[in-house]
DNA sequence: CCGTTAAGTTAACGGTGTTAAATTAACATT
DNA sequence: AATGTTAATTTAACACCGTTAACTTAACGG
């Protein structure tokens, strides 16, 4: 009913009205289900009206995206404060794993979908930052890890040690989150499943106390 | 054109075709992006008669993955000619690698994405039978590294092992179909990741030689 | 007070999965 | 041989999707 030349501040709260109704929507339902005239209805404007404020729906989602992004850099960023290098590698894939199975939905999103490649210049996300880029705190705390000399002495290559580690942290998540309902297999409890994941890089990684 | 009452071979037939055609569309551009127009012309037909012969779009792919478990157990069943029990689970690792980064299409449906937990009974994948089932084959395969006492001491709960086993090697597989484009990491060489998940499966369950 | 313009809505387009109705052709029966 | 039945298939249509074009509304600057 209104239309009048809105502030930028104006503006900013209802693409933020919009993000919020959408990452509710798609938390739920998973993204795929949700459409754009669904979000547009939670808050009470005509679907076409988010176009003006987002080019599509993969932008919306994008956007969204980055904001869980930094979110789970926030999140995980506190672990820095453990001293012991090794104590806060597992914290890290702990925090993540966490991350991962409270926001089902949104690590979906995040890590399990292919995205259209977007280029790093249009992200929000700083990269390379430790506090905002998860897996550059991934890469500082592995790094940590081989400059006391505290890996085997194979492993020389930390881009590859945190890919790996990463990769384990994220098998555990994704079965869990893609195949928890499936009766095919007989799941033990998924903690147990972290847990074990957690011993099998201390063990396969760490040199031997 | 020819409508008559065809044979049960005929009809098989066709079901074939359609699955054929739906399974390299699929394959090539992702199950998402198949419309099922598409399937039926690039068969000759119209697209509703793909519905006399399946009941939604959802039973056709869950057809088709069926096909594509029965394949994967197929595959890896051979590695039980190797007969040392350890050498014998890398090589099931190994294999399934193979599979999952040479169909990425496929493997994304059968395990990367959230089915509607179908009931086991109307599956046509035997369950439990380590010829035609991939995870019945792995509890085998790592059933009898535990009984050789390969396994360290903690570990006794062999569903719990497999599980953690196969998470490790899903996560390497899933990470590179989903982000292996991705500009955000530097990526190591997709052999050398599932090189190092292997290294560290070993390391981390069976005891030091 | 009126034009301009931004914000928003309604209507519409092309596309999707899917269903209902109509069509076609082979068979069985009279 | 003509007819009715029935299975296989197609055409037409529905409801819904993301998205765009055209239109409306209301606030502001002159």
């Amino acid at each position: 009913m209104p239309p009048k030349p809105k502030t930028d501040a104006e503006r900013q709260q209802l693409r933020m009205l919009i993000l919020d109704a959408a990452r509710e929507l798609f938390a739920v339902r998973g993204i795929e289900a949700v459409t754009m005239r669904e979000i547009a209805k939670k808050i009470g404007y005509s679907s076409t009206a988010i176009y003006l404020h987002f080019t599509d729906k993969e932008a919306l989602i994008r956007e969204l995206c980055d904001i869980d992004f930094l979110a789970l850099a926030s999140k995980l960023h506190r672990i820095l404060e453990i001293k012991n290098p090794v104590e806060r590698m597992m914290a890290l894939g702990q925090g993540y794993a966490e991350f991962a199975l409270t926001h089902p939905n949104h690590y979906r999103i995040m890590f399990m979908s292919q995205r259209p490649s977007c280029s790093p210049e249009d992200s929000k996300v700083p990269h390379g930052n430790a506090e905002h880029d998860a897996y550059a705190l991934l890469k500082l705390v592995v790094q940590d890890v081989y400059d006391q000399g505290l890996f085997i002495d194979e492993l020389t290559d930390t881009d590859l040690i945190a890919q790996t580690i990463w990769a384990a942290i994220h098998g555990v998540c994704s079965l869990e989150i893609s195949l928890a309902n499936d009766v095919w297999v007989n799941w033990s409890d998924i903690s147990a499943r972290i847990h074990l994941m957690q011993q099998m890089i201390l063990r396969g990684l760490i040199k031997a106390a």
